[in-house]
RNA sequence: GCCUGGGUGGCGGAACUGGUAGACGCAAGGGACUUAAAAUCCCUCGGGUGUAUGCCUGUGCGGGUUCGACUCCCGCCCCAGGCACCA
């Protein structure tokens, strides 16, 4: 026989028991109709690359415990899970196995999905979406028309994000540190036509609605509002002279124009050229934008480039005061920004007055500090009120700008002009995996969408991947050879496919109903369960995905499809996984394998390290000892079951009431009361399981002292049960086990959370501290609710209090109920 | 440079609205059990000190407010993340 202290629970077979009794009585299925009030809770879903990692563990696992808390709170839950399973990986896979990706994405979800529910989480997998399926694909194809018809989508040519190696474009919010955010390699600028998603009409909504959202952390909807980037100010219009055009500028800073000096253009500007065209400066302004446009491809974007421009030998005219202003070229000045082109105010701006120093530019001040202290050797770029500026001298910058503002829309010469930073969402990839643009080009009748009765354009599988970065759609006669809807002539198809991002700015809507097979969403179940009540995902997404689904949803509304306006109500952003010092990467070595993990302790035990170990929004340092130490738990509440078994499940009604139990007893009660109170604030799961932690070592403790009797069996049994209650949204498997263990025929997953009594839990004695001078000096045993009167005479009376005042006179006394004495000598 | 977070034992982390700093866990040391080891159980564990039921010191640094500050205010330093010529 296995001696007592050796009993170590056979995860393996529990854990496997449970999940099939999980899956048999489709446990986590649910429906619209419920009575319950409805929760839907969302992970953000994985790409399929092949195995789950520790940061979907972590993920997951917090979802998870959040799932099954509101079960048993009463919640009518939602928890889908599905895979993000577009992408370049499976590409570039495909081509080293000589594979089809989608043989390779489909793999790799059967595994993953195995993978994930061997850790036992509470899916309700009949609403499983793979969005590389045409069933997906084709709703967001025709979405796209929808979109496309109404104005949203438009084509054009521009300087993209190029990356050389993942051979495709990138938005710009993909593009990190000058990096592509997926391969990491350098991106360069590059001259291309592509499909663009009119996010920047919603770009008002998305920046006033950040305000709604309360349940982000601030930290998100501050990045938010940064890359929406919001400016209020003029536009304005300076004649050229000697032309029939004119230079339009955008300016935040009206109230400093009559220190314009001169103008500066972007390079790509059209007027660049053709200002200095047969001039002088022709040569010089070309070999300016050439030189600079060479220099943007390898920019380092560590440092910003030095000021530099050329003078394109034309001037405009400040309508204000008639002074000519010459036009210079400035690498520093961005063509998508604004009009591209800026009013230089070297004594108020400190990039023009980099550059107006080095080309002996005028400096004209027309702005005083109401410090009236003027910096020294840069621009002062603050407030103040305005001098040197006609009419409007003596005016402060505020009314200034209004002022001046007015008086050009007055001449009309000008307008006030909101500008955001925000550019349009580029969508087009020269990729084959992904979702083909449902459009086609016809010699005749121009660009058109394909017709809604020939959705989904599926992506061909009769394709090779021979040369590698290469999409075979655009060399596929079969796939880009079509008709046109309109004449019925020849037309090209599309090639490019959509920005892979594009997938999972709607994925949480189409969960409602994945089957729904009359439109993209079936608008009864999305408004039953939309909003999503909980996100929760990285931080890396804090712009790109949550920033494009704002975006959708809005356009899914104004569509008709859906009625809400923000997709996810509360939004947790859970911290990296990090392992001696560093983020988890195969580079460096430090990667930890989840299902070797599993193997070793089970995946109760992997969820209880995971969520112990920091809060869920902070890094978490992954520790192998630690998870030491959580099976060393799980251990040690299983032995002390097994081994009280018969004292536990006993049918006595015990009428002992020694202050032993009534500790235990007021310790179970506050147990209950702190771990729902730090679950309910922010996810707190690391402090309700030391809580746990510290209701177990009671029991224990309390069972330990010798006389076996000492404690009342109805209350171990209470506490015993409140541990499995508690922890079981935590480590399901090991609380199922023991639950049935205990005599019960019930599961825990439904209305079943504990309620404490408030009475109960308060402690009847305290220890109240004395200080003297604020520092403490002496303890003392009160009962709770003693009067302060008392309590003073209690402090001033206690010996070794007494011997530290000795005959000092006592100049006030603070009495705080319940905790302290502080005696001020 | 700007915007967010954050600096607490050897480590991960606690500390409710200003009221016993270091809960809970890990590691470490000592002990019990064992032929031995593992497992388990018990004790110690911020630093200093003359081993004390004592005192001093201690939450990045320097000031301040307060009877009392990890917590509030002012000034700085460091770390992480985000943005980075946005006119």
């Amino acid at each position: 026989m296995t001696p007592d202290n050796e009993i170590s629970y056979d995860f393996a077979a529990i854990e496997k028991k449970w999940q099939q009794r999980w899956h048999h009585r489709q446990s986590f299925k649910v429906n619209n109709q419920d009575e319950a009030p409805k929760y839907y809770l969302l992970e953000m879903f994985p790409y399929p690359s092949g195995r789950i990692h520790m940061g979907h563990v972590r993920n997951y696992t917090i979802g998870d415990v959040i799932a099954r808390y509101k079960r048993m709170r009463g919640f009518n839950v939602m928890h889908p899970m599905g895979w993000d399973a577009f992408g370049l990986p499976a590409e570039n896979a495909a081509i080293k196995q000589n594979t089809h990706p989608a043989k390779w994405t489909f793999e790799n979800i059967d595994y993953m999905r195995g993978q994930l529910q061997r850790m036992g989480f509470s899916y309700d997998w009949d609403r499983e979406i793979a969005t590389c399926s045409p069933d997906y694909y084709r709703w967001e194809q025709q979405f796209f028309i929808d979109l496309y018809k109404k104005g949203l989508i438009y084509r054009k040519n521009t300087t993209v994000n190029w990356c050389e190696d993942c051979q495709t474009v990138l938005a710009n919010e993909q593009v990190i540190d000058g990096a592509c955010w997926r391969c990491d390699n350098k991106v360069i600028p590059k001259e291309m036509n592509g499909w663009f998603f009119r996010i920047t009409a919603y770009a008002e909504e998305l920046l006033t609605d950040l305000d709604k959202l309360s349940g982000w952390p601030e930290k998100v909807v501050t990045m938010q509002r940064h890359w929406l980037g919001k400016s209020v100010g003029a536009e304005i219009n300076f004649p050229i002279e000697n032309s029939s055009e004119e230079l339009r500028v955008f300016t935040t800073r009206p109230d400093t124009i009559f220190g314009a000096t001169f103008m500066s253009i972007a390079p790509e500007h059209p007027l660049a050229l053709k200002l200095s065209q047969n001039g002088p400066h022709e040569k010089e302004v070309r070999d300016f934008i050439a030189r600079t446009r060479v220099a943007r491809q390898r920019a380092d974007y560590g440092e910003e480039p030095e000021k530099e421009g050329a003078f394109t030998g034309a001037y405009c005219i400040n309508p204000y005061n008639g002074r000519k202003l010459p036009i210079y070229t400035a690498n520093f000045v961005l063509m998508e920004y604004g009009s591209g082109a800026v009013m230089a105010v070297p004594a108020h701006d400190q990039r023009d007055y980099e550059f107006a120093g080095k080309y002996n530019i005028p400096r004209l001040q027309v702005i005083e500090a109401a410090s009236g202290k003027m910096p020294e050797d840069q621009a002062y770029e603050g407030p103040g009120t305005l001098i040197n500026s006609g009419e409007f001298s003596g005016m402060q910058s505020g009314e200034a700008k209004a002022a001046i503002t007015g008086y050009a829309l007055e001449k009309g010469f000008g307008k006030p002009k909101t500008t955001f930073r925000l550019r349009d969402w580029g969508i087009s990839r020269q990729r084959y995996w992904g979702t083909p643009i449902p459009m086609l080009e016809c010699k005749k009748c121009g660009i058109q969408p394909v017709s809604k009765a020939e959705l989904p354009v599926k992506l061909p599988t009769d394709v090779k991947f021979e040369q590698a970065g290469k999409s075979p759609l655009h060399t596929l006669a079969s796939f880009y050879q079509t008709t046109c809807p309109v004449c019925g002539g020849q037309a090209r198809r599309e090639t490019d496919t959509m920005d892979t991002f594009v997938e999972s700015s709607w994925y949480y809507a189409r969960y409602t109903n994945p089957q729904y097979d009359k439109g993209m969403i079936d608008k009864e179940a999305a408004s039953y369960w939309l909003p999503v009540d909980q996100y929760i995902g990285g931080v890396e997404h804090a712009i790109l995905h949550l920033l494009y689904s704002r975006f959708f949803t809005r356009a899914m509304r104004d569509l008709g499809y859906i009625d809400i306006d923000e997709p996810f109500t509360n939004l947790l952003t859970q911290g990296m996984v990090i392992k001696d010092g560093a983020k988890m990467s195969k580079s460096k070595g430090n990667v930890v394998d989840p299902s070797i993990l599993i193997e070793k302790y089970g995946a109760d035990t992997v969820r209880l390290f995971s969520l112990f170990a920091a809060p869920p929004d902070r890094d978490l340092e992954w520790s192998d000892k630690g998870v030491d130490g959580a099976s060393r738990f799980l251990n040690k509440v299983y032995r002390f079951v097994h081994r009280n078994l018969d004292l536990l499940t006993a049918d006595t009604v015990s009428e002992k009431t020694n202050e032993t139990s009534r500790a235990l007893e007021r310790k179970i009660h506050q147990t209950i009361k702190k771990f729902s109170r730090d679950i309910e604030n922010d996810f707190h799961f690391n402090t309700c399981i030391s809580s746990v932690m510290e209701l177990v070592n009671t029991l224990l403790s309390s069972n330990n002292l010798k006389g076996a009797e000492t404690v009342d069996p109805a209350i171990c049994r209470m506490a015993v049960e409140t541990v499995v209650k508690l922890l079981y949204p935590m480590v399901p498997h090991f609380c199922a086990e023991l639950w049935e263990t205990l005599g019960h025929t019930d599961l825990l997953d439904t209305l079943s959370w504990p309620q404490f009594d408030p009475e109960t839990a308060k402690e009847d004695e305290l220890t109240i501290v004395i200080q003297v001078r604020g520092k403490v000096r002496s303890r003392l045993q009160a009962a709770v609710g003693t009067a302060d009167e008392q309590l003073k005479d209690m402090a001033v009376n206690d010996e070794k209090i007494k011997k530290f005042i000795g005959d000092t006179t006592i100049k006030k006394i603070i009495v705080v109920k319940d905790r302290l004495v502080n005696i001020v000598i």
